[in-house]
DNA sequence: CTGTTAGCGCCTTCAT
DNA sequence: ATGAAGGCGCTAACAG
């Protein structure tokens, strides 16, 4: 026959306690359940039993009869670079946030980005370990988007495909608003000529950085540079080195990451210039650390734990109605610190002729 | 009778293959799973059919089945405060890293520090949703160890409480090995008076590194000053400002945890001194952000993501073995930037009397 | 080599 | 108000 169950010392299950009281398990279950069709006499000692022999209910049990993972899952893309980010870190958090206290797991999973993520995907979707999915860093033309949509497995993707045929669920900040208010601020300083450090990588989020960027760039007449590397403080010390380098160079930059943003401000310095005065730099994102730097950056902060827990809410609501309600776009705010300035050698912003 | 599994459209399962091929459930079971008591024939017209209809196991079922949760639990402590250090990042990030590929999952879990801790524990353990646990921030006179080691369930302490009656299964670093070579590090800068920057919470961590702290002074004549707060960037500053308003201040400081150097380094900055001369600063972490702080800050590098994931692998191979071979105490490196420095007006190291 | 049988622990009809 | 029976999907033991 099966052997028993190893990973456990007895065998703490419902049968237990129904043997002791001479109950069937079938009532033994609906006691604890809290059904009204059992004797409160019954419910109490079932009850006092269960407690006695401290029952836990075996939630692998539970979650094959139920058809529910009682699962949310949290994809960490890239096998290789991995779970690079604090941003990471604030999505977990936030899902975490919201399921403390539930009976619902946070599962974080991972994938490659090569052949193996579709089948990556599969087990983890028609596995059943999950009940719905924390999508980041969308890619453009983003097969996993497709094989969600086409199966119609709940996930919430952060950031959205503007041209998918099919609409998904997201959830996004308002990158025009942030990114326009960032630039209004350089102009209100004085800056005329501003660059965006960005990824050449094929994300989503990288592309619609820098179209708002461009357009408020438009708007408020000022001269653009874009500078596209990766993901990592290296490469925005690189950038920004690059950038310095240059003659004609802009008198800011706004980077679409912290971490781009931290190795910027380091290749300022290094390059003996004062962040602000000769290069003032904004950075998407405020993870807690850029307060903390010298000088304290100015940023655009996303509420990425906020966000996370909205997304979870909702994935965790469509279990039940899958019309749940869901705020796709979410509004940041400009943290002026040190590192933005009016520019060296330059008058304030009401001598300047603003293109508005 | 009982509703169809509601999640998913069709029933991918192996009744479906063994209907169509005309044979038994157990003999798809045992093809899919490799077993030589099959007939190539058999088992190649199983697989393709398998992949025809893209089947996926239920891991759901399988786990129930097996006794086994294929799963890793990550235990995030203190339901309000949380998720607050970029430590638990590398720790999630070096567990994730060891169990990508895998079929097992890693499990972001919650418990509150109150009176419902000890339940959550055994919902967690005694559900059957993980085969192990990974305990950070252990405290001390910590009940969760003691209901662990009570019910037998296989678990890393991350840090060990040293008078534990029972030993436990526990990695940690070489803290006196760790903490002499920082204050070496300092003594041979010509610094004299060195304070600890610590918690006041009950944590084991914490101890351990004011005893290494008070015993290194000790060895090499130096004068002590050990300052509690939280575990914050904002205590940290706290306690800085402290000790920069004594006459008598010291000339350095490590703190236990890079959150509280970086308020640290902020206080200093903030009262017009500069950080190295007036006051060196070693961390305890070294997460990647201060290296890219200004300065660069001198740290006593933790492995992280090298503990937790052999923590991780240790857990694995508990699973077969309950002998697996498990690496304890681990190196740190003293990286040494620019945080530290010789203190101002006074002379070099070997002008100073040391008491080695 | 293959099929039958019997569960893993829970929950839910259906019948009493 | 209670019990008996069946099944979620998978796998192991025991026969042939």
């Amino acid at each position: 026959m099966c052997r028993q169950n190893p990973g456990r010392d007895g065998n703490m299950s419902l049968r237990q306690i129904a043997q002791s009281l001479g109950v069937s398990i079938t009532t033994v279950s609906r006691a604890l359940a809290g059904y009204s069709d059992v004797s409160a006499a019954t419910r109490e000692r079932v009850v006092a039993e269960a407690h006695r022999i401290r029952y836990v209910p075996n939630e692998v049990a539970r979650r094959l009869q139920r058809g529910r993972a009682d699962g949310i899952g949290f994809i960490v893309p890239g096998g290789a670079r991995g779970f690079d980010d604090r941003y990471f870190l604030n999505m977990v958090e936030g899902a975490w946030w919201r399921l403390a206290g539930t009976e619902v797991d946070l599962l974080v999973l991972s994938s490659d980005q090569g052949p193996t993520e579709a089948l990556t995907y599969r087990r983890i979707v028609e596995g059943g370990r999950v009940d719905g999915l924390l999508v980041p860093r969308i890619r453009e033309s983003d097969s996993r988007i497709d094989y969600l949509c086409e199966v119609g497995f709940p996930f919430i993707a952060f950031g959205a495909e503007p041209s998918h045929p099919k609409a998904y669920a997201y959830v996004d900040i308002d990158t025009e608003a942030a990114t326009a208010e960032a630039m209004r601020h350089l102009a209100d300083l004085g800056h005329r000529s501003v660059a965006l450090l960005s990824s050449d990588e094929a994300l989503v989020f990288a592309r619609s950085r820098e179209a708002a960027f461009l357009k408020a760039a438009a708007g408020l007449g000022i001269t653009t540079t874009i500078l596209c590397g990766k993901l990592a403080e290296a490469s925005g010390f690189a950038l920004m080195s690059e950038l310095l380098a240059r003659p004609d160079r802009p008198t800011a930059a706004i980077s679409i990451t912290d971490r781009i943003g931290i190795g910027a401000v380091r290749a300022v310095r290094e390059h003996g210039l004062t962040v602000g005065p000769d290069m003032s730099i904004i950075t998407f994102g405020d993870n807690p650390v850029v307060a903390f730097m010298h000088p304290p950056m100015t940023a655009i902060s996303i509420p990425v734990q906020a966000m996370t827990a909205h997304a979870v809410d909702y994935l965790l609501a469509r279990r039940e109605r899958p019309d749940a309600p869901l705020t796709r776009l979410w509004k940041t705010e400009l943290v002026v610190r040190e590192s933005t300035a009016a520019p060296r050698g330059r008058g304030m912003a009401s001598d300047l002729p603003l293109a508005v």
